[in-house]
RNA sequence: GCUCCGGUAGUAUAGUCCGGUCAAGUAUAACGGCCUCUCGAGCCGUGGACCCGGGUCCGAAUCCCGGCCGGAGCACCA
Protein backbone atom coordinates (compact mmCIF):
# COMPACT_ATOMS: atom_id res chain seq x y z
CA UNK A 1 0.00 0.00 0.00
CA UNK A 2 1.35 3.69 -0.67
CA UNK A 3 3.07 5.77 1.50
CA UNK A 4 2.07 3.68 4.46
CA UNK A 5 5.39 4.87 6.36
CA UNK A 6 3.79 8.71 6.14
CA UNK A 7 1.12 8.27 8.59
CA UNK A 8 1.84 7.21 12.44
CA UNK A 9 -0.91 4.90 12.15
CA UNK A 10 -2.81 3.39 9.55
CA UNK A 11 -6.78 4.01 8.97
CA UNK A 12 -9.27 2.41 6.58
CA UNK A 13 -12.68 2.22 6.68
CA UNK A 14 -15.65 0.63 4.59
CA UNK A 15 -18.49 2.73 4.25
CA UNK A 16 -21.55 1.19 2.62
CA UNK A 17 -25.23 2.71 2.66
CA UNK A 18 -27.91 0.27 4.47
CA UNK A 19 -30.14 0.36 1.80
CA UNK A 20 -29.28 -3.23 0.41
CA UNK A 21 -27.58 -6.61 2.52
CA UNK A 22 -23.89 -6.72 1.43
CA UNK A 23 -22.60 -9.57 -1.92
CA UNK A 24 -19.61 -9.98 -3.09
CA UNK A 25 -19.41 -6.78 -5.34
CA UNK A 26 -18.39 -5.47 -1.76
CA UNK A 27 -15.58 -7.89 -1.16
CA UNK A 28 -12.49 -5.94 -1.86
CA UNK A 29 -13.54 -2.99 -0.52
CA UNK A 30 -14.23 -4.83 2.93
CA UNK A 31 -11.68 -7.56 3.06
CA UNK A 32 -8.89 -5.25 1.52
CA UNK A 33 -9.48 -2.35 3.75
CA UNK A 34 -9.77 -4.71 6.77
CA UNK A 35 -6.78 -6.77 6.13
CA UNK A 36 -4.68 -3.13 5.27
CA UNK A 37 -5.56 -1.77 8.39
CA UNK A 38 -4.52 -5.68 10.33
CA UNK A 39 -1.33 -5.73 8.48
CA UNK A 40 -0.33 -2.29 9.66
CA UNK A 41 -1.76 -2.38 12.95
CA UNK A 42 -3.79 -0.01 12.07
CA UNK A 43 -7.88 0.81 12.61
CA UNK A 44 -11.09 -0.66 10.02
CA UNK A 45 -13.81 2.02 10.37
CA UNK A 46 -17.49 1.09 9.48
CA UNK A 47 -19.48 4.27 8.66
CA UNK A 48 -22.68 3.83 7.43
CA UNK A 49 -23.67 6.60 4.67
CA UNK A 50 -27.34 6.70 4.96
CA UNK A 51 -27.87 10.63 4.07
CA UNK A 52 -30.17 10.33 1.34
CA UNK A 53 -33.89 9.51 2.69
CA UNK A 54 -35.43 9.63 -0.93
CA UNK A 55 -33.54 7.94 -4.03
CA UNK A 56 -31.67 5.52 -1.92
CA UNK A 57 -33.17 5.19 1.51
CA UNK A 58 -31.70 3.54 3.98
CA UNK A 59 -33.38 0.62 5.70
CA UNK A 60 -33.17 -0.08 9.14
CA UNK A 61 -32.72 -3.84 8.80
CA UNK A 62 -29.65 -3.60 6.65
CA UNK A 63 -27.52 -1.82 9.32
CA UNK A 64 -27.96 -4.66 11.36
CA UNK A 65 -27.25 -7.44 8.69
CA UNK A 66 -24.55 -5.26 7.41
CA UNK A 67 -22.82 -5.46 10.90
CA UNK A 68 -23.43 -9.25 10.56
CA UNK A 69 -21.72 -9.65 7.83
CA UNK A 70 -18.77 -8.24 8.44
CA UNK A 71 -18.53 -10.17 11.77
CA UNK A 72 -18.87 -13.59 9.26
CA UNK A 73 -16.36 -12.28 7.22
CA UNK A 74 -14.06 -12.07 9.79
CA UNK A 75 -13.82 -8.19 9.54
CA UNK A 76 -15.61 -6.46 12.21
CA UNK A 77 -14.88 -3.49 12.32
CA UNK A 78 -12.87 -1.06 15.65
CA UNK A 79 -14.95 2.22 15.28
CA UNK A 80 -18.22 2.39 13.63
CA UNK A 81 -20.11 6.24 12.84
CA UNK A 82 -23.52 6.26 11.43
CA UNK A 83 -23.46 9.77 9.23
CA UNK A 84 -27.43 10.38 9.99
CA UNK A 85 -25.99 11.06 13.58
CA UNK A 86 -23.05 13.45 12.03
CA UNK A 87 -25.77 16.61 10.35
CA UNK A 88 -24.55 19.27 12.47
CA UNK A 89 -21.06 18.38 11.62
CA UNK A 90 -21.41 18.26 7.93
CA UNK A 91 -23.78 22.15 8.42
CA UNK A 92 -20.35 23.24 10.41
CA UNK A 93 -18.04 22.63 7.63
CA UNK A 94 -20.75 23.99 4.66
CA UNK A 95 -21.19 27.26 7.00
CA UNK A 96 -17.43 27.23 7.16
CA UNK A 97 -16.89 27.23 3.13
CA UNK A 98 -19.77 29.54 2.72
CA UNK A 99 -18.43 32.03 5.02
CA UNK A 100 -15.04 32.24 3.49
CA UNK A 101 -16.20 32.53 -0.22
CA UNK A 102 -15.42 28.63 -1.01
CA UNK A 103 -18.94 27.88 -1.78
CA UNK A 104 -22.85 29.20 -2.54
CA UNK A 105 -26.06 28.76 -2.03
CA UNK A 106 -27.30 28.31 -5.74
CA UNK A 107 -31.00 28.45 -6.59
CA UNK A 108 -30.85 27.87 -9.87
CA UNK A 109 -32.92 24.98 -11.47
CA UNK A 110 -30.65 22.00 -11.84
CA UNK A 111 -31.17 22.67 -15.92
CA UNK A 112 -30.15 26.16 -15.75
CA UNK A 113 -26.99 25.58 -13.96
CA UNK A 114 -26.10 22.03 -16.28
CA UNK A 115 -26.41 24.37 -18.99
CA UNK A 116 -24.22 27.52 -17.70
CA UNK A 117 -21.68 24.26 -16.80
CA UNK A 118 -20.88 23.21 -20.18
CA UNK A 119 -20.70 26.10 -21.69
CA UNK A 120 -17.94 26.75 -18.54
CA UNK A 121 -20.02 30.10 -17.35
CA UNK A 122 -20.45 30.42 -13.79
CA UNK A 123 -24.53 31.06 -12.92
CA UNK A 124 -25.65 34.67 -11.23
CA UNK A 125 -25.27 33.11 -7.80
CA UNK A 126 -21.97 32.00 -7.60
CA UNK A 127 -20.56 35.68 -7.31
CA UNK A 128 -22.92 37.01 -4.67
CA UNK A 129 -21.19 37.82 -1.50
CA UNK A 130 -20.96 35.56 1.65
CA UNK A 131 -23.50 37.42 3.88
CA UNK A 132 -26.07 36.50 0.89
CA UNK A 133 -24.91 33.18 1.32
CA UNK A 134 -24.99 32.87 4.92
CA UNK A 135 -28.71 34.27 4.65
CA UNK A 136 -29.66 31.65 1.71
CA UNK A 137 -28.57 28.74 3.85
CA UNK A 138 -30.43 29.57 6.75
CA UNK A 139 -33.21 29.89 4.37
CA UNK A 140 -32.49 26.69 3.35
CA UNK A 141 -32.44 25.52 7.21
CA UNK A 142 -35.53 27.07 7.53
CA UNK A 143 -37.71 25.82 5.17
CA UNK A 144 -37.59 28.47 3.26
CA UNK A 145 -36.62 26.66 0.52
CA UNK A 146 -38.59 23.46 -0.70
CA UNK A 147 -37.23 20.34 -2.53
CA UNK A 148 -34.92 21.19 -5.01
CA UNK A 149 -35.31 24.86 -5.14
CA UNK A 150 -31.50 25.51 -3.37
CA UNK A 151 -28.73 23.63 -3.05
CA UNK A 152 -25.10 24.65 -1.90
CA UNK A 153 -22.59 24.06 -3.90
CA UNK A 154 -18.64 23.93 -3.61
CA UNK A 155 -16.63 26.15 -5.76
CA UNK A 156 -14.28 24.46 -7.88
CA UNK A 157 -12.93 25.62 -11.10
CA UNK A 158 -15.97 26.19 -13.55
CA UNK A 159 -13.47 25.45 -16.81
CA UNK A 160 -12.14 21.89 -15.35
CA UNK A 161 -12.60 19.79 -18.46
CA UNK A 162 -14.39 17.45 -16.70
CA UNK A 163 -17.67 18.91 -16.40
CA UNK A 164 -19.01 16.90 -13.69
CA UNK A 165 -16.31 18.49 -11.55
CA UNK A 166 -17.40 22.14 -12.09
CA UNK A 167 -19.09 23.67 -8.97
CA UNK A 168 -19.67 20.53 -8.21
CA UNK A 169 -23.68 20.44 -5.42
CA UNK A 170 -22.87 19.31 -1.44
CA UNK A 171 -25.87 19.81 0.48
CA UNK A 172 -29.56 19.46 -0.89
CA UNK A 173 -33.07 20.07 0.61
CA UNK A 174 -35.37 17.18 0.92
CA UNK A 175 -39.39 16.84 2.40
CA UNK A 176 -38.85 15.74 5.60
CA UNK A 177 -42.75 14.74 6.12
CA UNK A 178 -42.71 13.37 2.29
CA UNK A 179 -39.38 11.45 3.28
CA UNK A 180 -38.29 10.62 6.82
CA UNK A 181 -35.51 8.91 7.64
CA UNK A 182 -35.60 5.86 8.91
CA UNK A 183 -33.34 6.48 11.98
CA UNK A 184 -33.90 10.52 12.66
CA UNK A 185 -37.20 10.54 11.09
CA UNK A 186 -38.30 14.13 9.77
CA UNK A 187 -35.70 16.10 12.04
CA UNK A 188 -33.27 17.29 8.74
CA UNK A 189 -34.66 18.87 5.50
CA UNK A 190 -31.20 19.33 4.55
CA UNK A 191 -29.03 16.62 3.36
CA UNK A 192 -25.13 16.34 2.35
CA UNK A 193 -24.46 14.60 -0.49
CA UNK A 194 -21.66 11.92 -0.72
CA UNK A 195 -18.52 13.88 -1.26
CA UNK A 196 -19.43 16.87 1.43
CA UNK A 197 -20.01 13.92 3.80
CA UNK A 198 -17.53 11.52 2.91
CA UNK A 199 -14.79 13.79 2.57
CA UNK A 200 -15.16 15.60 6.15
CA UNK A 201 -15.75 12.62 7.93
CA UNK A 202 -12.65 11.14 6.10
CA UNK A 203 -10.77 13.83 7.14
CA UNK A 204 -12.23 14.11 10.64
CA UNK A 205 -11.98 10.01 11.45
CA UNK A 206 -8.58 10.17 10.38
CA UNK A 207 -8.85 7.83 7.24
CA UNK A 208 -5.50 7.41 5.63
CA UNK A 209 -6.26 4.73 2.85
CA UNK A 210 -9.40 5.09 1.05
CA UNK A 211 -10.23 1.88 -0.99
CA UNK A 212 -13.07 2.15 -3.05
CA UNK A 213 -14.07 1.37 -6.64
CA UNK A 214 -13.07 3.30 -9.09
CA UNK A 215 -16.68 4.93 -9.77
CA UNK A 216 -15.19 6.90 -7.13
CA UNK A 217 -12.31 8.23 -9.36
CA UNK A 218 -13.92 11.45 -10.16
CA UNK A 219 -14.94 11.60 -6.54
CA UNK A 220 -11.72 12.26 -5.05
CA UNK A 221 -10.51 15.12 -7.85
CA UNK A 222 -14.43 16.42 -6.65
CA UNK A 223 -13.18 16.30 -2.97
CA UNK A 224 -9.60 17.67 -3.58
CA UNK A 225 -11.25 21.14 -4.15
CA UNK A 226 -12.87 21.19 -0.83
CA UNK A 227 -10.01 19.73 0.94
CA UNK A 228 -8.05 22.91 -0.47
CA UNK A 229 -10.39 25.13 0.86
CA UNK A 230 -10.33 23.63 3.87
CA UNK A 231 -6.39 23.72 4.19
CA UNK A 232 -6.92 20.03 4.41
CA UNK A 233 -4.47 16.95 2.58
CA UNK A 234 -6.20 14.18 0.71
CA UNK A 235 -5.61 10.42 2.04
CA UNK A 236 -4.52 8.10 0.12
CA UNK A 237 -6.39 6.37 -2.62
CA UNK A 238 -6.68 2.95 -3.97
CA UNK A 239 -9.56 2.70 -6.63
CA UNK A 240 -9.96 -0.84 -8.06
CA UNK A 241 -11.91 -2.21 -10.65
CA UNK A 242 -15.24 -4.22 -10.64
CA UNK A 243 -16.03 -7.38 -9.74
CA UNK A 244 -18.04 -9.55 -11.49
CA UNK A 245 -19.05 -13.25 -11.27
CA UNK A 246 -20.15 -15.62 -14.30
CA UNK A 247 -23.59 -16.15 -13.74
CA UNK A 248 -24.37 -14.04 -10.82
CA UNK A 249 -25.50 -10.26 -10.93
CA UNK A 250 -23.95 -8.29 -8.40
CA UNK A 251 -26.17 -5.10 -8.34
CA UNK A 252 -28.07 -4.39 -5.18
CA UNK A 253 -31.50 -2.64 -7.63
CA UNK A 254 -31.74 -6.17 -9.25
CA UNK A 255 -31.55 -8.47 -5.91
CA UNK A 256 -33.97 -5.68 -3.94
CA UNK A 257 -36.42 -6.10 -7.05
CA UNK A 258 -36.00 -9.52 -7.50
CA UNK A 259 -36.79 -10.04 -4.04
CA UNK A 260 -39.89 -7.42 -4.14
CA UNK A 261 -41.44 -9.60 -6.98
CA UNK A 262 -40.66 -12.83 -5.09
CA UNK A 263 -38.26 -14.23 -7.50
CA UNK A 264 -36.19 -14.93 -4.62
CA UNK A 265 -36.62 -16.52 -1.35
CA UNK A 266 -35.09 -14.07 0.61
CA UNK A 267 -31.39 -12.41 1.14
CA UNK A 268 -29.82 -15.61 1.31
CA UNK A 269 -31.28 -17.18 -1.70
CA UNK A 270 -28.76 -19.30 -3.14
CA UNK A 271 -28.77 -17.92 -6.97
CA UNK A 272 -27.72 -14.73 -5.13
CA UNK A 273 -24.09 -13.58 -4.53
CA UNK A 274 -24.85 -12.27 -1.28
CA UNK A 275 -23.03 -12.81 1.79
CA UNK A 276 -26.07 -13.94 3.35
CA UNK A 277 -26.34 -16.60 0.51
CA UNK A 278 -23.24 -17.67 0.61
CA UNK A 279 -22.96 -18.35 4.33
CA UNK A 280 -26.12 -20.51 3.96
CA UNK A 281 -24.39 -22.71 1.36
CA UNK A 282 -21.44 -23.24 3.69
CA UNK A 283 -19.52 -21.24 1.45
CA UNK A 284 -16.54 -20.14 4.30
CA UNK A 285 -15.57 -16.89 4.51
CA UNK A 286 -11.85 -17.86 4.82
CA UNK A 287 -12.33 -18.75 1.29
CA UNK A 288 -14.09 -15.15 0.50
CA UNK A 289 -10.95 -13.50 1.84
CA UNK A 290 -8.23 -15.58 0.11
CA UNK A 291 -9.97 -15.62 -3.06
CA UNK A 292 -10.02 -11.64 -3.10
CA UNK A 293 -6.51 -11.06 -1.73
CA UNK A 294 -5.48 -12.90 -4.20
CA UNK A 295 -7.47 -10.62 -6.22
CA UNK A 296 -5.58 -7.56 -5.27
CA UNK A 297 -6.50 -4.15 -5.84
CA UNK A 298 -5.88 -3.20 -9.49
CA UNK A 299 -8.01 -0.90 -11.29
CA UNK A 300 -8.73 -3.90 -14.48
CA UNK A 301 -12.00 -5.39 -13.81
CA UNK A 302 -12.43 -8.59 -12.91
CA UNK A 303 -14.56 -11.67 -13.78
CA UNK A 304 -14.57 -14.39 -11.46
CA UNK A 305 -15.84 -17.68 -11.58
CA UNK A 306 -17.83 -19.89 -9.16
CA UNK A 307 -15.55 -22.64 -10.13
CA UNK A 308 -12.75 -20.30 -8.59
CA UNK A 309 -14.59 -19.57 -5.09
CA UNK A 310 -15.14 -23.54 -4.73
CA UNK A 311 -11.85 -24.32 -5.35
CA UNK A 312 -10.98 -21.80 -2.33
CA UNK A 313 -13.57 -23.43 -0.37
CA UNK A 314 -13.12 -27.30 -1.21
CA UNK A 315 -9.25 -26.71 -0.14
CA UNK A 316 -10.55 -25.29 3.25
CA UNK A 317 -13.84 -27.89 3.70
CA UNK A 318 -12.25 -31.14 2.84
CA UNK A 319 -9.56 -31.59 5.70
CA UNK A 320 -12.28 -30.67 7.92
CA UNK A 321 -15.85 -32.28 6.58
CA UNK A 322 -17.34 -35.29 7.75
CA UNK A 323 -18.39 -37.99 5.01
CA UNK A 324 -22.05 -39.10 5.17
CA UNK A 325 -23.97 -40.98 2.58
CA UNK A 326 -26.44 -39.61 0.71
CA UNK A 327 -28.92 -41.24 -2.00
CA UNK A 328 -30.25 -39.07 -4.17
CA UNK A 329 -33.73 -39.85 -6.51
CA UNK A 330 -33.86 -43.45 -4.02
CA UNK A 331 -33.92 -46.80 -5.96
CA UNK A 332 -34.25 -49.93 -4.05
CA UNK A 333 -31.83 -52.52 -4.98
CA UNK A 334 -32.60 -56.08 -3.48
CA UNK A 335 -29.46 -58.16 -2.05
CA UNK A 336 -30.76 -61.84 -1.80
CA UNK A 337 -28.74 -64.62 0.22
CA UNK A 338 -26.61 -62.90 2.15
CA UNK A 339 -24.56 -65.08 4.55
CA UNK A 340 -24.46 -64.03 7.54
CA UNK A 341 -24.08 -60.23 9.89
CA UNK A 342 -21.98 -57.93 8.15
CA UNK A 343 -21.10 -55.09 9.62
CA UNK A 344 -19.85 -51.93 8.15
CA UNK A 345 -17.25 -49.60 9.99
CA UNK A 346 -17.22 -46.42 7.81
CA UNK A 347 -14.35 -43.63 8.52
CA UNK A 348 -16.01 -40.24 9.06
CA UNK A 349 -12.96 -38.85 6.90
CA UNK A 350 -10.79 -41.29 4.56
CA UNK A 351 -7.10 -39.71 5.71
CA UNK A 352 -8.81 -39.27 9.44
CA UNK A 353 -9.11 -42.11 11.15
CA UNK A 354 -9.19 -40.27 14.50
CA UNK A 355 -12.62 -38.64 13.52
CA UNK A 356 -14.38 -41.56 14.41
CA UNK A 357 -16.56 -43.96 12.21
CA UNK A 358 -20.15 -45.00 11.62
CA UNK A 359 -21.41 -48.43 12.21
CA UNK A 360 -24.08 -50.54 10.26
CA UNK A 361 -24.98 -53.92 10.79
CA UNK A 362 -26.30 -56.02 7.76
CA UNK A 363 -28.12 -59.08 8.62
CA UNK A 364 -29.41 -61.44 6.38
CA UNK A 365 -33.02 -61.66 5.26
CA UNK A 366 -35.47 -64.57 4.47
CA UNK A 367 -36.13 -63.00 0.74
CA UNK A 368 -33.58 -60.47 0.34
CA UNK A 369 -31.90 -57.70 2.39
CA UNK A 370 -33.08 -54.19 0.86
CA UNK A 371 -30.99 -51.13 0.26
CA UNK A 372 -31.13 -47.96 -1.26
CA UNK A 373 -28.95 -46.92 -3.92
CA UNK A 374 -28.93 -43.72 -5.82
CA UNK A 375 -30.96 -43.57 -9.20
CA UNK A 376 -27.95 -42.49 -11.32
CA UNK A 377 -26.24 -45.47 -9.74
CA UNK A 378 -29.12 -47.94 -10.60
CA UNK A 379 -29.29 -47.07 -13.86
CA UNK A 380 -25.94 -47.70 -14.53
CA UNK A 381 -26.24 -51.29 -13.38
CA UNK A 382 -26.64 -53.81 -15.61
CA UNK A 383 -27.04 -57.66 -15.37
CA UNK A 384 -24.09 -59.86 -14.73
CA UNK A 385 -22.03 -56.54 -13.41
CA UNK A 386 -20.15 -56.73 -10.33
CA UNK A 387 -21.24 -53.72 -7.86
CA UNK A 388 -19.37 -52.43 -4.24
CA UNK A 389 -21.36 -51.40 -1.45
CA UNK A 390 -18.49 -49.43 -0.11
CA UNK A 391 -17.19 -50.61 2.72
CA UNK A 392 -19.81 -53.86 2.93
CA UNK A 393 -18.73 -56.25 0.14
CA UNK A 394 -19.78 -57.00 -3.25
CA UNK A 395 -22.92 -57.99 -4.63
CA UNK A 396 -23.83 -59.25 -8.80
CA UNK A 397 -26.49 -57.49 -10.47
CA UNK A 398 -29.12 -60.42 -11.37
CA UNK A 399 -32.08 -58.06 -12.98
CA UNK A 400 -33.45 -54.75 -13.22
CA UNK A 401 -36.88 -54.37 -12.42
CA UNK A 402 -39.08 -51.38 -13.30
CA UNK A 403 -38.97 -50.00 -9.39
CA UNK A 404 -36.31 -51.96 -8.12
CA UNK A 405 -33.24 -53.73 -9.09
CA UNK A 406 -32.62 -57.30 -7.90
CA UNK A 407 -28.54 -58.35 -7.34
CA UNK A 408 -27.28 -61.48 -5.53
CA UNK A 409 -24.13 -61.33 -2.92
CA UNK A 410 -21.15 -62.09 -4.29
CA UNK A 411 -18.64 -61.67 -1.84
CA UNK A 412 -17.18 -59.49 0.51
CA UNK A 413 -13.53 -58.72 -0.15
CA UNK A 414 -12.88 -55.13 -1.80
CA UNK A 415 -9.82 -56.91 -3.78
CA UNK A 416 -12.63 -58.96 -5.46
CA UNK A 417 -14.29 -55.91 -6.77
CA UNK A 418 -10.97 -53.85 -7.66
CA UNK A 419 -10.34 -57.02 -9.74
CA UNK A 420 -13.78 -56.98 -11.61
CA UNK A 421 -13.28 -53.00 -11.80
CA UNK A 422 -16.58 -52.92 -10.29
CA UNK A 423 -18.24 -49.48 -9.46
CA UNK A 424 -17.44 -48.32 -5.72
CA UNK A 425 -21.26 -47.05 -5.03
CA UNK A 426 -22.69 -45.57 -1.48
CA UNK A 427 -25.73 -47.36 -0.15
CA UNK A 428 -28.24 -47.18 2.56
CA UNK A 429 -30.28 -49.76 4.76
CA UNK A 430 -33.87 -49.61 4.05
CA UNK A 431 -35.78 -48.60 7.22
CA UNK A 432 -33.02 -47.12 8.75
CA UNK A 433 -32.79 -43.92 6.48
CA UNK A 434 -33.31 -39.92 7.02
CA UNK A 435 -35.39 -38.35 4.42
CA UNK A 436 -33.22 -35.19 3.21
CA UNK A 437 -33.66 -32.80 1.17
CA UNK A 438 -30.70 -30.44 -0.87
CA UNK A 439 -31.57 -27.34 -2.20
CA UNK A 440 -29.25 -26.33 -4.88
CA UNK A 441 -27.25 -23.41 -6.19
CA UNK A 442 -30.43 -22.98 -8.65
CA UNK A 443 -32.67 -23.31 -5.93
CA UNK A 444 -34.15 -26.23 -6.99
CA UNK A 445 -34.59 -29.49 -4.79
CA UNK A 446 -32.80 -32.88 -4.56
CA UNK A 447 -34.98 -35.13 -2.14
CA UNK A 448 -33.62 -38.25 -0.71
CA UNK A 449 -32.50 -40.14 2.12
CA UNK A 450 -29.15 -39.80 4.48
CA UNK A 451 -27.67 -42.25 6.21
CA UNK A 452 -28.88 -42.45 9.97
CA UNK A 453 -26.18 -41.09 11.66
CA UNK A 454 -26.67 -37.88 10.11
CA UNK A 455 -29.50 -37.31 12.86
CA UNK A 456 -27.16 -36.18 15.27
CA UNK A 457 -26.04 -33.15 12.95
CA UNK A 458 -26.24 -29.65 13.85
CA UNK A 459 -27.42 -26.93 11.99
CA UNK A 460 -24.15 -24.84 10.09
CA UNK A 461 -22.22 -28.49 10.02
CA UNK A 462 -20.49 -28.44 6.60
CA UNK A 463 -20.55 -32.20 5.54
CA UNK A 464 -19.42 -33.87 2.39
CA UNK A 465 -22.00 -36.46 0.96
CA UNK A 466 -19.75 -38.76 -0.21
CA UNK A 467 -19.54 -38.66 -4.50
CA UNK A 468 -21.95 -36.62 -4.49
CA UNK A 469 -20.89 -32.74 -3.03
CA UNK A 470 -20.41 -30.54 0.11
CA UNK A 471 -23.65 -29.30 1.56
CA UNK A 472 -23.95 -27.17 4.80
CA UNK A 473 -27.04 -28.51 7.63
CA UNK A 474 -29.50 -25.69 7.27
CA UNK A 475 -32.47 -27.53 9.25
CA UNK A 476 -32.35 -30.55 11.00
CA UNK A 477 -35.58 -32.29 12.24
CA UNK A 478 -38.02 -34.44 10.96
CA UNK A 479 -36.38 -33.84 7.81
CA UNK A 480 -32.81 -33.00 7.11
CA UNK A 481 -32.36 -29.78 5.01
CA UNK A 482 -28.80 -29.00 3.59
CA UNK A 483 -27.67 -26.53 0.97
CA UNK A 484 -25.52 -27.53 -1.39
CA UNK A 485 -21.83 -25.82 -1.72
CA UNK A 486 -20.03 -27.45 -4.73
CA UNK A 487 -18.59 -30.60 -5.51
C1' G B 1 -20.28 13.12 -27.30
C1' C B 2 -16.89 14.71 -23.28
C1' U B 3 -13.39 13.28 -19.05
C1' C B 4 -10.69 9.31 -16.96
C1' C B 5 -8.99 4.22 -16.36
C1' G B 6 -7.56 -0.47 -18.12
C1' G B 7 -6.25 -4.80 -21.76
C1' U B 8 -0.71 -11.36 -19.72
C1' A B 9 -3.54 -18.83 -21.06
C1' G B 10 -10.96 -20.57 -20.07
C1' U B 11 -10.77 -17.71 -15.24
C1' A B 12 -7.68 -15.04 -11.85
C1' U B 13 -2.89 -13.42 -10.81
C1' A B 14 3.07 -12.52 -10.98
C1' G B 15 6.30 -9.67 -14.02
C1' U B 16 5.30 -3.51 -16.34
C1' C B 17 7.44 1.93 -12.22
C1' C B 18 13.83 0.85 -12.64
C1' G B 19 13.86 -2.65 -20.77
C1' G B 20 17.95 -8.07 -21.01
C1' U B 21 18.25 -13.41 -15.95
C1' C B 22 10.60 -13.85 -19.27
C1' A B 23 11.22 -18.62 -25.80
C1' A B 24 6.81 -15.50 -19.42
C1' G B 25 6.08 -17.87 -13.02
C1' U B 26 1.70 -19.39 -9.94
C1' A B 27 -3.38 -20.92 -8.74
C1' U B 28 -7.69 -22.89 -10.68
C1' A B 29 -10.17 -25.21 -14.70
C1' A B 30 -9.07 -28.92 -18.96
C1' C B 31 -6.55 -33.40 -20.50
C1' G B 32 -3.42 -38.00 -19.41
C1' G B 33 -1.34 -41.17 -15.67
C1' C B 34 -0.47 -42.84 -10.48
C1' C B 35 -2.65 -43.49 -5.77
C1' U B 36 -7.18 -44.06 -3.01
C1' C B 37 -13.01 -48.74 -0.49
C1' U B 38 -16.11 -41.19 -2.81
C1' C B 39 -17.24 -39.04 -9.03
C1' G B 40 -13.50 -35.80 -3.11
C1' A B 41 -8.42 -35.16 -1.67
C1' G B 42 -3.25 -36.15 -2.83
C1' C B 43 0.96 -37.02 -6.37
C1' C B 44 3.23 -36.85 -11.43
C1' G B 45 2.86 -35.15 -16.35
C1' U B 46 0.65 -32.41 -20.93
C1' G B 47 -1.49 -28.49 -23.62
C1' G B 48 -2.65 -23.21 -23.09
C1' A B 49 -1.33 -16.17 -22.80
C1' C B 50 1.91 -10.81 -23.30
C1' C B 51 -5.05 -6.89 -27.83
C1' C B 52 -3.19 -5.05 -32.89
C1' G B 53 0.21 -1.99 -35.83
C1' G B 54 4.29 1.10 -36.01
C1' G B 55 8.62 3.42 -33.49
C1' U B 56 13.08 3.83 -30.07
C1' C B 57 16.91 0.25 -28.88
C1' C B 58 22.10 -4.49 -29.70
C1' G B 59 17.58 -6.01 -26.98
C1' A B 60 10.43 -4.41 -25.52
C1' A B 61 5.16 -7.96 -21.97
C1' U B 62 7.97 -3.79 -19.95
C1' C B 63 9.39 2.84 -22.94
C1' C B 64 6.83 6.18 -27.08
C1' C B 65 2.91 6.96 -30.89
C1' G B 66 -1.56 5.33 -33.39
C1' G B 67 -5.62 2.01 -33.53
C1' C B 68 -9.01 -1.64 -31.61
C1' C B 69 -11.61 -3.57 -27.48
C1' G B 70 -13.47 -3.29 -22.44
C1' G B 71 -14.87 -0.43 -18.09
C1' A B 72 -16.06 3.90 -15.12
C1' G B 73 -17.75 8.89 -14.49
C1' C B 74 -20.48 13.03 -16.75
C1' A B 75 -27.17 12.98 -10.61
C1' C B 76 -29.98 18.18 -6.00
C1' C B 77 -27.26 8.72 -5.76
C1' A B 78 -23.64 6.42 -2.81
Amino acid sequence: MPNVDKYKQVVTRFSPNPDCVLHLGSARAIILSHEYARLYKGKFILRFEDTDPKVKKPVLEFYNRIREDLDWLGCKADEEYIQSDRLPIYYKYAEQLLREGNAYVCTCPPEHFREKSLAKEPCDCRKQSAEENIKRWQRMLDGGYGEGEAVVRIKTDIEHPNPAVRDWPALRIIDPEKYPHPRVGSKYRVWPLYNIAAGVDDYLLGVTHIIRGKEHLTNQVRQEYMYKHLGWKYPETIHYGRLKITGAFLSKSKIVQGIREGVYTGWDDPRLATFAALRKRGITPEAVKKMIIDVGPKTADVTLSWENLYAYNRKILDPESARYFFVSEPTKLKVKAVPKVFTAKLPLHPEKPEMGFREYNVTPEAEAAVFWIAKRDADAAEPGKMLRFMELFNVKIESLCADFVEAMFASEAYEDARKAKAKLIHWILEGTEVPCRVVMPDASVNDGVAESACKKLKPDDVIQFERFGFVRVDENDAELTVYYAHK
